[in-house]
RNA sequence: CGGGGAGUAGCGCAGUCCGGCAGCGCACAGCGUUUGGGACGCUGGGGUCGGAGGUUCAAAUCCUCUCUCCCCGACCA
């Protein structure tokens, strides 16, 4: 390609709303640009880059059966309301009616559409097992999109499903998809680490996320050197430290007057947050005998140095969702704002949950369910019980490895994949049963498993670039090769070597991106750094007269000289041998 | 949805307080000089000042309403 040719504008100066660096290249190097708020345009370069994750990808699928499909964007609602998501999903899904006034949705997953293509196409045990993927565009009307490519509204997945006779052959192929996420993301240059996620209300069984590490990612993984250990913060178990031995002292109201947060009571009566109970009100939206959705205020208790993991409380209760309490909701079970206690509430309507640690330290602080007063000596079982105990808290930086009981330490992630572990929920609601050889009719049993090709790309980005640009892996590089052509309009030799090269670089199948632009050197190099090409080649009069041209990586700066009449065959050696060193990453994985 | 910031040429910004010809740098076009790391000179094109309404002799500037984008939080497969 010419950059003669080339439909792009680089950009001098960084766009004020990219904030981050990821963003910040991809519109400088003309990859893409925003329509609106989470809404992009890819440009040619960008789309190449697309492109070629997306064969990865296709390869890697591929390579344990994989079938490719092209399911629709839009949706019929039926197909949500009988899964139920059209009802409990809320406005992340993009809702609209067609000419006929027949409600639509934007597809914001597949499941649905693809149970429902498999239910028309299988009835008999002998046609399972099979896996189907689509390289296809999501809608998600996401409350706030933000960071760039990161997290949009509209975006490309590759999004593979997994149909089985039963939950043997489902474990059977999911270390398989475990297996070619890693292949996939290393194969792209990008380092990602498995963690366990939750699996939530999805009846799943087991789930893991890719995790790209960044301080720029939006969740938060808590890993131990030591044993290895990784989870999401979300599900991610520790050790809690054994509570104090003391005898239980008699409960006694003290006077703490605008004593409403923690910080101010541990202050106002000298004692470590650890030695004090905080409640925290919240309404859960529960299904009750018939399915339907039922409100549940939950009180729940954690220690007061601790912090609520909202996750495993949903998990514990079984409820569809959290939403925080109103003050209204909140006076209505007898319980008081900032001085919240377990004792003394309208236990007819509440549910009290309180984590293990606060049942079993003795002597808490806490509050007194009256403005200005706390209780001091709160002793679980003796002056409150609980509907469940159970583990609630988050984990954090420094707390105790639950396998070995070393310091955890907290790292930023980009989720960049997930593999699940679906089950039957969509094959029922979507009637894709198969009858087994003894006749007998059974839900197929499903797994997915999602790429972001956009999060891809820029996490790509943000863990390959300096301060003059992207450096693109090889493998996913818009162009293998940059030919910065110096000669000018008074060289007519030098510019009739560069086409020669040019030539024989295409004609070798190399792709070669060539700067043919009439600008000087310093915009060429600059803006070659910039497109991050992983080889730069330069063609000046200077490297013609002496037989020897100069070929840069971007990579690490290195330089070789390579003879100008055996380019091709140098080039194609150091392409090889730039691949061979992203194929050495890749490495058998066992499932965590 | 709560808090904060910003909308003026393709990009970055000044001008708004205190109303009076819509500007600067980069980019773009033409000519000339230059030519191995973002050249220089001259000339030129490009604007519903986010939108609507209002005040005024006069509005980018003041008032009201509204839309959009960014950041923090809430939320989130």
């Amino acid at each position: 390609m010419r950059m003669s040719q080339l439909f792009f504008q680089t950009l001098r100066e960084v766009p004020a709303d990219a904030e981050i660096v990821s963003h910040q290249l991809m519109l400088r190097a003309s990859l893409m640009r925003q329509l609106a708020a989470g809404i992009f345009d890819y440009m040619p370069l960008g789309l190449r880059v697309k492109h070629k994750c997306e064969n990865i990808m296709r390869a890697e699928m591929d390579a344990i059966g994989g079938q490719e499909v092209v399911l629709p964007v839009v949706h019929p609602a039926e197909v949500w309301q009988r899964s139920n998501r059209w009802y409990e999903i809320g406005s992340d899904l993009m809702r609209m009616k067609d000419r006929s006034d027949r409600d639509m949705v934007l597809a914001m997953t597949h499941e649905e559409v693809m149970a429902d293509l498999v239910q028309q196409v299988v009835s008999s045990y002998r046609q399972l097992p099979f896996i189907l993927y689509q390289i296809q565009t999501k809608f998600r009307d996401e409350p706030r999109p933000r960071a760039g490519m990161i997290r949009v509204r509209e975006f490309t997945m590759k999004d593979a499903y997994t149909f089985d006779l039963d939950g043997e052959g489902l474990d059977a192929v999911y270390p398989q998809f475990y297996q070619a996420y890693f292949n996939i993301f290393r194969r792209c240059g990008l380092d990602v680490i498995a963690v366990e996620s939750d699996v939530g209300m999805m009846g799943g069984t087991m789930a893991h996320e890719f995790m790209a590490l960044t301080p720029i990612g939006e969740d938060t993984l808590l890993l131990c050197d030591a044993c290895g250990y990784k989870a999401n913060r979300q599900v991610a178990e520790f050790r809690k430290p054994a509570p104090s031995e003391e005898e239980a002292l008699s409960l006694e109201e003290v006077y703490t007057p605008d004593v409403n947060t923690i910080a101010k009571l541990a202050e106002f009566l000298d004692i470590p947050e650890s030695k004090t109970a905080k409640a925290v009100f919240m309404v859960a939206e529960m299904a009750d005998d018939k399915g339907d959705p039922r409100e549940q205020f939950v009180f729940a208790v954690v220690r007061g140095d601790m912090e609520l993991n909202e996750t495993k409380l949903t998990n514990a209760i079984k409820a569809r969702r959290l939403r925080p309490a109103r003050a209204e909701e909140i006076q209505a079970i007898g319980a008081e704002a900032g001085y919240g206690s377990p004792i003394g509430i309208d236990r007819a309507q509440t549910l009290l949950i309180v984590d293990d640690l606060v049942a079993a330290a003795p002597n808490l602080v806490a509050g007194a369910n009256k403005a200005g007063y706390h209780f001091r000596n709160v002793n679980y079982g003796r002056d409150y019980e609980a509907d469940i105990v159970t583990d609630l808290v988050a984990a954090g930086e420094g707390d105790a490895c639950p396998v070995c009981g070393r310091p955890l330490h907290a790292v930023r992630g980009v989720e960049v994949g997930n593999i699940f572990k679906l089950g039957t929920k969509y094959s029922e609601a979507m009637g894709a049963y198969y009858l087994d050889e003894n006749g007998e009719r059974k839900p197929i049993v499903m797994g997915s498993y999602g790429i972001g090709t956009g999060r891809l790309m820029a996490c790509v980005i943000e863990e390959h670039n300096d301060e003059f640009g992207i450096k693109w892996p090889i493998t996913i590089a818009p162009y293998q090769v940059m030919i910065v052509g110096l000669g000018t309009a008074k060289q007519p030799d030098v510019i009739e070597a560069t086409e020669r090269i040019y030539a024989e670089l295409t004609a070798a199948g190399i792709e070669t991106l060539y700067d043919d632009r009439d600008e000087r050197a310093g915009v060429k190099f600059n803006d070659a750094d910039l497109l991050g090409i992983p080889l730069r080649l330069t063609v000046g009069g200077r490297g013609l007269k002496s037989g020897q041209l100069e070929l840069k990586l971007r990579r690490d700066g290195s330089q070789y000289d390579i003879p100008t009449n055996d380019v091709v065959a140098a080039l194609k050696r150091i392409i090889a041998e730039e691949e061979a060193l992203i194929r050495a990453t890749l490495a058998e994985e066992t499932l965590a």
